[in-house]
DNA sequence: TGCCAGGCCGGGT
DNA sequence: ACCCGGCATGGC
């Protein structure tokens, strides 16, 4: 037996079951918590959602008009709030003039194209677009971020400094292109990142990943 | 207490 | 093409 890329991901399924994600409800809410969430705990991300939730921010329109101070003191909680407010009226302006805030109408067209437009977006990155395309428009992209590749690095199947074109590609090479099994994995790698291959913890002694045979 | 968290940008080499 | 400093709160 080897370990396959999908065995590896079923030993995470096996150990943590399904954890459904993306941790939000619309398409529209994901997307602003997958700029919120950036180098941020999500509990902190919740609490900035939820202050927009209570003052009935969740809306395009109505988050894109708030004032730019404002923004901020609501989003506090998430860190960087000066640098997400404005990264978030910049997605908010595309989305508004492109899309009129409609997601449907954003994931109706070509994804490859969509990527390249979000990525133009000041504040938008490749792990922050793939995370709308995978979680917010049900798009084949796969979420690289920090947890991924030290996981992956400490079991030397992908080294510290590639790229995250390069990290990217390896999963997608080595994987079936479907949206569930790309959503469910990185959901999986973001629990054993944060409960178990954690950085105080460089053996990763329990990880599923040792208990697969070579 | 200090370190860390689901990055990204801009300026410098 | 990399490398680095800056951005900032809350949890453990």
């Amino acid at each position: 037996m080897q370990k396959t890329l999908l065995k590896i991901y079923y030993s995470f399924y096996d150990y943590f079951g399904p954890l459904n994600w993306w941790p939000g409800s619309t398409p529209f809410e994901i997307m602003i918590g997958a700029i919120l969430t950036q180098n941020t705990s999500w509990k902190n991300v919740e609490k900035a959602i939820s202050n927009l939730q209570r003052n009935k921010l969740l809306q395009p329109l109505e988050l894109y008009m708030i004032d730019e101070k404002k923004l901020a003191c609501l989003i506090k909680p998430s860190g960087y709030f000066n640098l997400k407010a404005k990264r978030l009226k910049n997605f908010l302006k595309y989305f508004l003039e492109n899309y009129q805030g409609s997601s449907k109408k954003m994931f109706s067209g070509n994804s490859a194209k969509l990527r390249n437009d979000l990525l133009m977006i000041n504040g938008i990155g490749q792990e922050t677009a793939d995370s709308i395309l995978l979680y917010a428009g049900n798009k084949p992209f796969f979420v690289v971020d920090a947890y991924t590749k030290r996981i992956f690095s400490r079991h030397h199947l992908c080294a510290k400094n590639d790229s995250y074109s390069q990290v990217q590609e390896y999963f997608t090479k080595n994987l079936p292109r479907k949206v569930e099994l790309y959503n469910e994995f990185h959901a999986q790698i973001v629990m054993l990142g944060k409960n178990i291959c954690t950085k105080k913890n460089p053996k990763c002694s329990i990880c599923p990943i040792n208990y697969l045979e070579k």
